[in-house]
DNA sequence: GCAGATAGTGCAATTATATTCACTATTTGT
DNA sequence: ACAAATAGTGAATATAATTGCACTATCTGC
């Protein structure tokens, strides 16, 4: 049914999946248990059940790396056509010049979606990683038309596109005496706070559209 | 290095390259053993070794499934361009057949959302009349994307878009002994119940995708 | 004829990995 | 106030998987 994810659990997914592109092939529950921090393997265990109920995960008990994401040929090949606006692949917040760097792929965008915007020269798709805004309808996976601006031209309380490391993430923006807060709209999930020059968080600009393949 | 293979290698090699796209992750040597007819675990260790000293794979030792193909990538792709597809006005479900009648507008959708339909001919975009789904992400005046498909077409749990009298609504469909059940998201909307052939609700088709502006 | 690559069998030793149980603690929904 | 979901520790156990050794057999080029 996928329901949607506990922070923490998000933080699970992203460990596998980060895994699978670096190493091309499932971690095992031990991997995982060290790179969140867990020193029981059960602990992990259960947080796999869960992904797996959600319909995030299907596994195959009793085997080794017995894991799959659901979500399934996620790596959208490469596919050129008539202009189209650019899906980043994933991006460092201190990096963020590379966020046009090699886009992963591009999606025609009908011009009604970008009215409103000086154009689709400053805009980009990005997918949202985490469910911090499913009460306002963002859900995890879904594609965020994304118009650059700097933190300085967004008002408080636009929805902003933030790079949190290595997470592309909606959220409610606001900024005071020099901190950024990220506004969350899913309880499960906390307010974040940066100060402004932090190489930790990166504004990429507003989120003016969104995208959902089911 | 890259020398050239035996036939033999070779079909050690497609082995692990089919398992891999099948399954997602690389198979244990007993697995190959298996799919290859060789009874002894050593015998398949060879190859791989082989297979390394060649260049076609890398191997990282004492490790479950330590195995990782060289090669990579099989790109897919299936494209024509971006397809225009028609924004339905306000029908009455008592008039299914003018949905196509006058279309408000077209929007250009990406071929990536319409990936396992059987194309853009059958799709058709809606607009979400209430919040019933807002449980699920969707929201009140998101453009559905919508593949055209009979109820009976239809599987229990599937997000239907259904015209309730004059609204277009996003629900899941379950049916039940000549009974429609439209199951909302919302704890503050009501689930429905109509008699199979009601002039009342038309079953549109299938919900594979949402579009927002904001 | 013979070294060297290729392609196996069968078994035992050793890790790697998954699973289960008992227990604690916090948060969330009703 | 209570049940259910969430998030964890720690240890014991069973199975899955890799590796190594000894031995056989067929090719190939020189």
């Amino acid at each position: 049914m996928r329901t949607t994810l506990t922070e923490r659990q998000n933080e699970v997914f992203e460990c596998i999946r980060t895994y699978i592109r670096e190493r091309g092939k499932p971690p095992t529950i031990q991997e995982m248990a060290r790179a969140l921090g867990i020193r029981s393997t059960n602990g992990v265990t259960r947080h796999l059940h869960a992904l797996e109920k959600k319909g995030y995960i299907v596994r195959e008990p009793h085997t080794a790396r017995g894991l799959r994401l659901v979500d399934a040929q996620d790596p959208f090949a490469l596919d050129d056509g008539p202009p189209a606006l650019p899906v980043v692949s994933r991006t460092s917040s201190r990096r963020p010049n590379l966020l046009r760097h090699r886009p992963a792929a591009y999606f025609n965008v009908d011009p009604y979606f970008l009215q409103k915007t000086s154009g689709p020269d400053g805009c980009i798709i990005g997918r949202s990683a985490d469910d911090g805004m499913v009460g306002e309808g963002i859900r995890k996976g879904d594609f965020l038309l994304i118009e650059e601006r700097s933190a300085q031209q967004l008002r408080n309380g636009d929805i902003a596109a933030c790079l949190v490391e290595e997470e592309l993430r909606a959220r409610r923006i606001f900024q005071v005496r020099g901190k950024i807060f990220l506004r969350v709209a899913n309880r499960r999930y906390t307010e974040e706070e940066f100060r402004r020059p932090d190489p930790g968080c990166y504004v990429v600009g507003r989120v003016i559209g969104l995208l959902r393949r089911m």
